[in-house]
DNA sequence: AATAATATTGCAAAAAACAGCAAATTGTTA
DNA sequence: TAACAATTTGCTGTTTTTTGCAATATTATT
């Protein structure tokens, strides 16, 4: 395998989950650990990724600049916000969480449209800051340097004091049997309450995503009440999803 | 087999697979290694194709935009946060407010410094997450579309339950005698709790602010510990403040 | 503080690139 | 056709790059 193309697989990685062990990446690719640090190393010096002990993150993930430049799979996710949207009424009480897709979905909201938004996410804030008819309530806490969103007893006990018609949430991982899943054990812990703290959980996931795992599990698939793909309701990679009570959109 | 002929015949590899071996190449054309090098050295020359170590990749393939950084410099607010940032010490709980003056010291603030950091505003929480060794926290609530702070009860109530060493304000305007000021109401109540929260306040303001007033009233200059402009503290334009017990710097 | 995980460094083997050269091919001209 | 130059091709030895390994240092985690 040429170099070039396990530095296109190891980008790929990194847009999709955001984050990416070295040691899974070795695996995927199928070399030694130091050629993919070597990599990672080098993808860091062109400003590709940033290399972080263990890993390396998507820089700019859910960056707030305002271009969507270097967001991964645009198009589907933006597909997937509007598809989300449409569950949003005049005087809706609703909760986003951080990632790419749910910062899609605060880009799509209509201009016209009254919310009430509660986030966690940095940049998501930012883009329901420009909603002029969005009220945005942040839930403070310590910050995840990577995800850039409030992690902690802090934030989840300030979820734990709310209840939104809405939650839209991203997860790392998905898969039919063993649910969301995430890398980072922090970030279980706020989804949890994100969930908590919705009466309908509204689950927004690329197709990539299906049928992945990892290590820290945030709920079974049977706990989302709404799951939002850039694919058709029907199409058969979603066969696995609809024995499970979830309604697929 | 002629030359033209082979260069087709790479391109097309290249164009179906997207990335070819040098070695398959030379397999596929029947020809030495080294003409096949030849070959695709040429064909990168033209532009038709990206020659890697050990193969060659199709032009639009690897195509990963480099990020955009929009650093706009003032520099009297860079001179200031300078200054300001010279209070800071390893261990030390800060809070900064927000404004373009308190984003820069967030951003002159070393790699290498471990700080405690409190902040209201999202620009400021996103540049503090870029520096490695502070914890960043945020203070959660309303946001204000305009200032991109938390602002409301909510807000206020985190910063009476908190206490740190400097505090880093800005403010709208400033006058020896009408002390600092405000155009918003909200912004208000939100800079009186920060100055209750801090053992020590500091001003970060530049010398244009000195001498202007606005309707809502944060504070008497008296409530300040610290004066900090890009001016020189001998200045003149600082002498209607060199009797109120601050500290000019 | 102890332990495990990850980084760093230096090194050696393998692969690839490079440079020079000679044989083979092609094109031109006498 | 023969001679010749120009180009192409394959080969050789050398240099550079890549990769994996091992020893050591650094960093997380308990």
């Amino acid at each position: 395998m040429l170099k070039e193309e396990r530095h296109l697989t190891i980008l790929n990685e990194v847009a999709l989950h955001n984050r990416v062990l070295l040691s899974d990446l070795a695996d995927i690719l199928k070399v030694s650990i130091d050629t993919v640090r070597r990599d990672v190393t080098a993808l860091d010096e062109e400003n590709k990724l940033r290399k972080v002990h263990g890993g390396a993150i998507a820089l700019g993930y859910a960056s707030y600049s305002p271009r969507h430049s270097n967001i991964y799979a645009l198009d589907q996710k933006i597909q997937i916000a509007k598809k989300a949207s449409s569950f949003l009424r005049d005087g809706s009480v609703v909760l986003i969480d951080g990632g790419t897709t749910c910062l899609e979905l605060a880009r799509v909201i209509p201009e016209n449209l009254k919310l009430t938004c509660f986030t966690l996410s940095l940049p998501v804030a930012l883009e329901l800051l420009k909603k002029p008819n969005v009220e945005v309530i942040f839930i403070g806490g310590k910050l995840s340097k990577d995800a850039q969103i409030s992690i902690g007893a802090n934030a989840v006990q300030h979820l734990s004091e709310i209840q939104v018609d809405f939650g839209f949430i991203g997860t790392g991982y998905v898969d039919p049997e063993g649910g969301l899943t995430e890398f980072d054990w922090d970030i279980v812990q706020v989804k949890k309450a994100v969930i908590a703290a919705s009466k309908k959980t509204v689950l927004l996931s690329i197709s990539e995503k299906l049928n992945s795992k990892h290590r820290y599990k945030t709920c079974d698939v049977t706990a989302i009440d709404i799951m939002i793909t850039e694919l058709d309701a029907s199409d058969s990679l979603l066969n696995a999803f609809k024995n499970k009570e979830i309604h697929l959109l």
